[in-house]
DNA sequence: TATAAGCTTAGAGCTGACTCTAAGGTCAAC
DNA sequence: GTTGACCTTAGAGTCAGCTCTAAGCTTATA
């Protein structure tokens, strides 16, 4: 049985998270002492456990919510779910990894136009670029 | 001179984004209808479309804020003020890529070890995965 | 027994970038 | 001369995921 910051400690999340996980119903706290402070039983830590190893991944809350309930009822539940929402967050992963991707493409090539110097910046090869709406939608090998 | 519907229309920001802009000093009317209408001219319109272009590529508002005062001063501002914002902004975007590909890469395997079928979920391996820690942190050829 | 560390709660505050509302004034068209 | 589209403002609300505060118990240590 520990306590809350023990559980913290042990998975790195902090006693506020934890609180606000609880709330999320990601977290429980099976007993409670007489003064009320949470214990968490082995069954309470694997899942909190679970909660981390889940948010450390990327999923939203909403995502792990979902995980848990099919994690507690494995019988009413199907591999399909399962995937359907891991299919869905790593299209997600996707997109953003796209966007991200043509940023870093226009910034590298933002960066390769300018001189970097101390001169004024009358001449720059960026702000001009901003100002010719360069958006370099390029989406190459990366 | 443009009305802001007129400016909303020609920028592709929403006449509310304009005028939250503006809150933030980043767009600019530079006149006003007597009955306090903004009216955009030429300058204001170049303006808002180096915002829309600085937005479009990734920069935060704070960044634009800080491109825009350069682009209205170059003389007392460096080349490599612009690089250091740009610089930045790029390494930022990089950390994102690499927490991405690594979110992806962990998401790939999952999807890769599980059946995704009808079946129930008792022996779902993603569930299982993640029961066992499962953070692949894996950050090899994406 | 006293001090400090740790626990409790409801609820407010934070970030960034919008997005919308309410209540009203203005303007062009028919 | 009225309908309806458009404009104004200050300020509130939204999203996700925390993060922190205040005020007051409890527990462990010295
Ligand atoms: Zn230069
Ligand atoms: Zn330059
Ligand atoms: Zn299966
Ligand atoms: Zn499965």
């Amino acid at each position: 049985m520990l306590k809350i910051s023990e559980l913290a400690a042990k998975t790195g999340l902090s006693a506020h998270t934890i609180r606000f996980y609880e709330k999320h119903d990601l977290i429980r706290a099976s007993e409670r002492s007489e003064a009320g402070y949470r214990y968490y039983n082995d069954s309470d830590i694997r899942r909190a456990e679970f909660v981390k190893t889940a948010r450390n991944i990327g999923f939203s809350l909403e995502d792990i919510s979902q995980l848990l309930s099919i994690r507690v009822d494995k019988t009413s539940h199907s591999c399909q779910e399962v995937t359907d929402i891991t299919q869905h967050k790593l299209d997600e992963v996707n997109e953003k990894l796209s966007e991200l991707e043509s940023m870093q493409n226009t910034l590298q090539i933002l960066l390769k136009s300018c001189c970097g110097g101390p001169e004024k910046a009358t001449h720059c090869s960026i702000i001009e670029a901003l100002d010719a709406g360069a958006v370099v939608k390029n989406r190459s090998a990366a």
